[in-house]
Parts: structure tokens; sequence; C-alpha cells
DNA sequence: GACCTTATGTGTGCTACCGCACAGATGGGA
DNA sequence: TCCCATCTGTGCGGTAGCACACATAAGGTC
């Protein structure tokens, strides 16, 4: 989405950039960040934040994808949105609410950076290009949380496990995830069985193969094929909001 | 939740500060703003905006109630949350969007306030309260949407009929709601149907009773009992964003 | 290479909700 | 007052997803 520019090999594969908020933000506010931009691994499973915890870090991963969501009092969960490299986690801390209801796990190992809660909602409040880009992130999380509402609505399992690939793949940039079955049907909200089948039926359609932990992606066509609109809705939206800024 | 402090009756039976945003700004800030309040009847059925069209003008609802919904290809539609006396319409505008993919429409009649766009950006880029509070009602927007999401998962369309009743009766500040069940249903996302058999046992209960396009609570705890968490969960975390401030 | 934890496949009811079809009731307007 | 559009009640068959119970398979560990 963001032409990364081409720069000198960094000694270490990770860099800020690697995240497109980070990556949209002028290089001189990037620079005054570097600093205090903490590289951590997201381990699988590993629990970011707890409902009502006060959050000390926001989260701005590059290879990695933290899920939010919300857990019910009978212990089923469901997936509000996930954040990857197109996103930060922990916005409530700018938008005055210094905690959330929901839950950030982390479904995809990788890294991302960590940035303390004081900095990140000092620079916000300092205006500018970087509150834009905050705001108007938040704008489009507000759109996929919207998005996936309605899909928890009327879309059937294997519809929404399309749109969960998509999204998946797209902020994970590679056509293999190491998740299992029931890793997503708990991200999902729905039965670890309903994922063996609706899988089931991606692989004989020849779009993915999978086995004990790994998904591959064949076709990805197939996929936006299966799809529910609402994969194509929350891709245009996203990309329309980071069009002009 | 405001409360509202005792002022000499105005000669109009509709003021800004019936709305609970308007009524959190200063007094200096309502009083610039209040000759650009424009009081407008918002009909039944009313169309408010459209999935991408150009927002012109802001909403704060005072007795009306603005229902956010998304519009799916196959024609059935999905409430996202509704906007009341507790809100705003339009927050896409500050937000950076100027448009969303959704649709708002008035499915409680009665009045607001409108305002230009064009002023309501102005405003929120001067920073300090207003945009404080522009910012933290739509942290709670959020919680209401996530909340919304998780509930449409899991949760049967009784329950959703009690959360969705709860959460109307307090906006519009009456016991008595002017909506038919096939409203209801469609605002909901479900059937007629089942709206009218959710409908029939919240009556056999003894909580409402109905006729014909009118609805009336005679025991709202009963509502509360039947209804998920959801309600209380969007309710205290309304209540918790308005603390400070 | 054997073992054992953990992931995946499958079957059998069961329930909630849907789609459709139509009957009955109600209340505002001519 | 009557009429008729509109709202509400109800039944029937179909389907998606759930809960539970196992069987099987894969792959890491010792």
């Amino acid at each position: 989405m963001n032409s990364l520019s081409p720069s000198p090999a960094p000694s270490s594969p990770h860099r800020p950039s690697q995240n497109h908020l980070l990556a949209a933000l002028a290089a001189e506010d990037l620079a005054r960040l570097a600093p205090q931009l903490e590289l951590v691994p997201l381990r699988l499973g590993q629990v970011i934040y707890q409902p009502g915890e006060h959050l000390r870090h926001v989260y701005f991963p590059t290879t990695a994808i933290i899920s939010l969501h919300y857990v019910m009092a009978s212990g089923s969960s469901a997936e509000i949105t996930a954040v990857g490299n197109d996103g930060v986690v922990g916005i409530a801390l700018f938008m005055g609410g210094d905690t959330t209801p929901s839950s950030a796990t982390v479904p995809i190992a990788g890294h991302g950076y960590r940035l303390e809660s004081r900095v990140l909602k000092q620079e916000f409040n300092g205006g500018g290009l970087i509150q834009r880009v905050l705001l108007r992130y938040t704008q489009a999380l507000m759109t996929q949380v919207t998005q996936t509402g309605a899909c928890n609505r009327h879309h059937s399992i294997a519809q929404q496990l399309c749109r969960w690939l998509l999204l998946t793949l797209d902020r994970s940039g590679s056509d293999e995830l190491v998740i299992t079955q029931e890793l997503i049907a708990s991200t999902l909200g729905v039965r670890r069985e309903g994922i063996t089948e609706a899988a089931g039926k991606l692989q004989r359609a020849g779009h993915i193969s999978y086995r004990r932990g790994h998904i591959s992606v064949l076709h990805r066509p197939g996929l936006e094929t299966m799809a529910c609109e609402c994969y194509a809705v929350v891709r245009k939206e996203v990309d329309r909001l980071w069009q002009p800024l």
C-alpha cells in the first residue's frame, strides 16, 4: 500500500517503516520517535492487553498480527478486528479512554515496535501530521469493525474464513500462515468443526492446502471469489483513507 | 447522565443542551455555536446519509434517534449502532474521512440540531474541550460497535431485542416507542417473524405490551434480566467515558 | 524409532433462525 | 362508517451452526 522507498539495506531486518502508520509520518517525526520505539517479539498466544487493563504501551506490528476481540461472559469470543503492519494497537489512549472492554492477543507471531503510552499521548496532542494519521487510522478501524459486525450477522463460516484469510495474508505478506484451525475458530468465534469443514471445502476447491498448523494459499483469486463482499469493502475503504493524506 | 441544571423555562421546548454532547461543551463554546445550530425535525424513515455520500451536516439528535447501519449487497442490513441525545452523527468528518460506507436513517422520529460540516471541522481543529469531547464520544461509539458485533455473533434474537429496547429507551426518555416490528427487524437485520416471536415472549412475560406500531415498556428490570450482557457493558462504558472530562 | 501430545476428520442429534405462504387484525383516511 | 393498506400471528419445511463424542493422523520429544 505504501511504497517503501529504496534505502541502504539496514543491518537489522527490522525497520519501523515496515509499519505503514510509522512510514506515513514525516521523516523528522519518525526520527524523533525512533529512539523510543522498542522492537519486541510478539509470540503466539501472547496477551497484549486484557479488558479494563491500563495500557502502558501502544504496539505497531511489523510482521506479527494482533487480534482485538471481545470475550463474552460465557467464555466464547469474537474478533472485532485485527491489526498488522497497517495499524496500531492502543487507540483508546489518544481517544481519551486509557482502556477498553476488549482484549488483544497474538494469533500470528512475529515482531512489532512498542512505544510508551506517555510518549504517544504527547505526540498526538502536539497535533499535526501524527494526529491526522492516527485519527484517519481510527476511522479505517471503525469501518473494519462495522463490516465485521455486519458479516457476523449475515455471512457463512466459509465466507468469513475467506475474508479472514485474505485480510491476514495482506497483513502478513506471506502466502503461508502458521496457525491451527482451533485458533482460527476461537478467533472468529465459531466452533472448531466449522472451520474444519470450511477449510476442507476450500482445499477441495484447490484454493488452499493445509497441514497441521500450516495453511498455504495456492490460489488467491479463488478465495476472493468465495469471500463475501466484506473483504473488498474493507480493502477499498482502507486504501481510500490512505490516498491524499 | 448529564444532570441538566435548573434554568428559566425557555419559550421553545427544544434546547441544544438536550443533547449530552452539546451540554458537555463549555458555555462559551456552546454560545458561539448556538447561532449555527439549526433545529430540524427528523422524520420516520428519513435518510440522513447514504453510503459514500459527502457529508454536508453533522446531526446532534435531541428527541430523535438515528440508526447507523450497513446495507449488504443482498439488500439485508445490520445496525452498527444508534445515536440519540447521547451523541452525534457524522464523526467521519473530523476523523478525516468525509464519508463512510454505512447508511444513516431515522427509526425513531423526533428532533435534532444540525451543523454545517465546515463549522464542525473548524471547531474540532481548534483543539481544546470540543475536540476532547468528540474524540471521547468516538471512543464510546467504538465500544458500542464492538459490542454489537459480538452480540450479532453469539446472542439470540430475544436477547438482542431486549438490548435494543433498553438502549432505545435510554435515548428516547420515554417508555413508549412508536415503531413497528417490521422496522425493528430490518434495523436488527433479522426476519420480521423473529421479532414477532421475541416480542410475544416479552409480552407474555409481562415486560412490555404492544399494539400495531407502539411498544410500551411495563417492567424495565425484566428486560434487563432477559437482555444479554451487552447492554450493561455498553451502558457502563459510556457512563465511564463521561466521568472526569 | 516409540511415544504421546495435539491437531484434524466425522457422525449424530438438536436448536435457532430463515424463506415462504397466508390468515387475521387494526386503525387511519375517504 | 366502511375500506383497505399495513401490521401482526402462525405454520411448515429447510439449513447452518452448535454440543458432544470419538476416531485418526501428524509431528515433536526422548
